[in-house]
DNA sequence: TATTGTTATACTCTATAACTATA
DNA sequence: TATAGTTATAGAGTATAACAATA
């Protein structure tokens, strides 16, 4: 009962509160941007960020589905959307049969190109504009062993179950 | 079309990510805690919580809806939704008859109490164990005018010099 | 038997537009 | 006329579970 304690410091409170806000902000804004540019949504510019990212301009299923965190049904339709505006293309998996490789067309690149000024721009001018550089480093720096941290500790487990003394 | 560098530095798109997979991952996890504790969804954790932190637990749906960022209707669905539930009570204004005073129930209150714990340990757990408190303060302290700026430059206006004749 | 991916389905959420009523 | 809120509706997105094919 007394083991969990009723509320995070002010500070936390703070930096949780706006951390909340200012993606949500963030979110709303590129969501507009990537729209309007390139009428897509957030999950498949990702998607297509992700193949751009790659040497190749693919990647399988599984991997796309690890970097983007939802269900492998949502994968598979939004993919399915994708190819269908043949921005992208699937093919079996050389290496092994059961796989499914997606890959960025031209059209898909293409696309990336003509969203991603625009999208840089909005992150620019909303999220680093009031920030110094070293700021943006320090906000780098702060991030990045959180993101590892969240990792390592996934999502599933969401509710770490009292792990004091256990219930 | 030359006006707009093609990409940020190494740093901001390393900070930029981390901050969307960050939020991501957090979002994630409060969510399903929020479900499986109080079956509620995030925006009606927000709802509550902020009509919770009202000394009179109440609030116009005008004030929530700037809060919460969504449109009118979504917010009279979520807030429907609620008072179905016994969660809040709506009530039209007293000073104005236009407006409709949303305020939380006993339920409403008791339903809040019971998933804020878990609610705070999952953040403490996911964002804030990797930190140091002087962390936390830098990182708050960050967020802070980050957050100012974007609420002065809405998302209405999101991509700036935007072209006409989209949507 | 475990894994990869798809399909079918059901449900939640959100936005737009039309509408009512008060100011 | 402008503002506060609701309703109707329509569409997108997501998760779950059952399924087929390969390892």
């Amino acid at each position: 009962m007394s083991d969990s304690p009723p509320s995070l410091n002010p500070v936390q409170l703070g930096a949780y509160f706006d951390l909340i806000e200012v993606t949500s902000l963030l979110r709303h804004a590129v969501e507009q941007q990537l729209r309007e540019t390139g009428d897509l949504s957030y999950v498949q510019f990702q998607l297509l960020a992700r193949l751009g990212d790659s040497p190749t301009g693919s990647h399988r299923m599984t991997d796309l589905a690890d970097g983007v965190v939802y269900s492998r049904s949502g994968l598979t339709y939004q993919v399915s959307l994708l190819e269908k505006e043949g921005l992208v293309v699937r093919a079996p998996s050389p290496d092994d049969e059961r796989g499914v490789t997606v890959t960025l067309t031209g059209a898909g690149r293409a696309l990336l190109a003509k969203v991603l000024p625009g999208h840089v721009e909005v992150v620019r001018s909303l999220l680093f504009a009031p920030l110094a550089s070293e700021d943006v480093e320090t906000l780098a720096g702060l991030l990045a062993p959180v993101r590892d941290h969240m990792r390592s500790a996934p999502p599933r487990s969401a509710a770490p179950r009292r792990r004091k003394g256990g219930a």
